[in-house]
DNA sequence: AAAACGGGGGT
DNA sequence: ACCCCAGTTTT
């Protein structure tokens, strides 16, 4: 049927018939199954990359509407190098991982200064951008320029792990090399775009993580787990996640004229750059660690007196390392000072929406429309 | 090698 | 509740 040798862990030695077939069955598969999606529009190197950026541990249907917006507003590399910071990060609010969009905006800077605007075609050139890492480096590359690269993401790691029954641990940073070489014997020198997009779409729409299509895989003849009936104990994944707790107490806090108090995070870190209402983590149980807490970390930072006056509300926030457990708190502020920190601004409600702020921060602001409705 | 880094959706 | 997602950077 067909042979398949491991000569080593990461080196294999496939044989050309079924090289041939594979290729075959997942380009025939992926022309008459691939979905149509708005990065699919055309092969513009910098819309190709855009969507990378944004489809990095970001799920296709979510992509989509901010990829449209996106591309509105900055419809050139140029248009993105030359626009406002806090307005690229505003089309991003929503996101999450918006050390992406700073990178990329720092990265086709770069590409206008050293490579006249074009979006280099080297290996080595592209993976030295700001955030284009190994996946994304071969996905612009065999996506936009026809250079036959591997760009293993969780899906090809998934497919292949299926299909060649590899059973290394997908969670190990070194373990990506050994399925980049199987692509690299493997990928189609004729189409390495669709035969990239092709691997990704079958792992998206066919080779699903729990409970896979194999009945409506093309690849099924070929797939070595599914002989052995071991499809759905791969990819092996070990590893775990700890998601530490963070109790945090927030502020809605009006000065004397009514508008409220916001700050700008710092530009690296956590939701780098990020708006967000006055808070601070406090440790302790009772209302009082809160509101000391709160209390003197904005009393010390801008130097204001403030009243804290009843609790507003409580707002959970789940993060991939962390939970925020926000209790809320409306106040006013009696600012002593001549000026406000350059991070430290007032706004009222109806500007917040100016600013770029987290979805922990955006259900605040939900509850202060709340409130002022009723 | 492990942790940091968001947010949403599926089961 | 847990897992996963068209990953990269920093430690």
């Amino acid at each position: 049927m067909y042979k398949l040798n491991t000569i080593s862990n990461s080196i294999f030695s496939l044989d050309p018939s079924y090289v041939k077939q594979f290729q075959d069955h997942l380009l025939t598969w992926y022309n008459d199954n691939k979905r149509t999606l708005p990065w699919r529009e055309n092969q513009d190197p910098y819309r190709v990359w855009v969507s990378e950026i944004m489809l990095q541990q970001t799920r296709v249907d979510t992509v989509i509407p901010y990829f449209e917006r996106f591309t509105a507003l900055f419809p050139t590399l140029q248009d993105l190098a030359y626009a406002d910071e806090e307005t690229v990060l505003k089309a991003w609010e929503g996101l999450g991982y918006y050390s992406r969009v700073q990178n990329l905006q720092t990265a086709v800077k770069e590409v206008c200064e050293t490579y006249a605007g074009k979006v280099p075609d080297s290996p080595k050139e592209i993976a030295g951008l700001k955030g284009v890492g190994p996946y994304t480096a071969g996905a612009v590359l065999s996506i936009a320029y026809g250079i036959p690269e591997p760009a293993v993401d969780g899906n090809v790691m998934r497919v292949l792990s299926r299909i060649l029954l590899i059973e290394e641990d997908i969670s190990k940073p070194k373990t990506r090399v050994i399925f980049e070489n199987a692509v690299r014997e493997l990928i189609s020198h004729e189409d390495p775009s669709s035969f990239n997009q092709g691997l990704m779409e079958l792992g998206a729409l066919v080779c699903t993580p729990k409970s896979p299509a194999c009945l409506l895989c093309p690849m099924r003849d070929l797939c070595k787990g599914f002989e052995e009936g071991k499809q759905n104990e791969l990819p092996i994944k070990l590893g775990k996640t700890k998601v530490r707790t963070a109790k945090m107490a927030a502020g809605i806090l009006a000065g004397e004229d009514g508008r409220l108090l916001i700050h700008k995070r710092p530009s690296e870190g956590l939701l780098a750059n990020m708006w967000e209402f006055p808070n601070t983590e406090y440790v302790g149980e009772n209302k009082n660690a809160e509101t000391e807490a709160l209390g003197s970390y904005v009393e010390e930072t801008i130097l204001a007196s403030v009243e804290l006056e009843e609790r507003a509300g409580y707002i959970e926030h789940v993060f991939s390392h962390l939970k925020w457990e926000i209790q809320l708190w409306q106040g006013k502020v009696r600012f002593k000072g001549e000026n406000l920190p350059a991070d430290w601004k007032w706004v009222r409600v109806d500007e917040l929406e100016k600013y770029p702020f987290p979805v922990s921060h955006q259900k605040i602001i939900r509850l202060i429309k709340e409130a002022i409705i009723l």
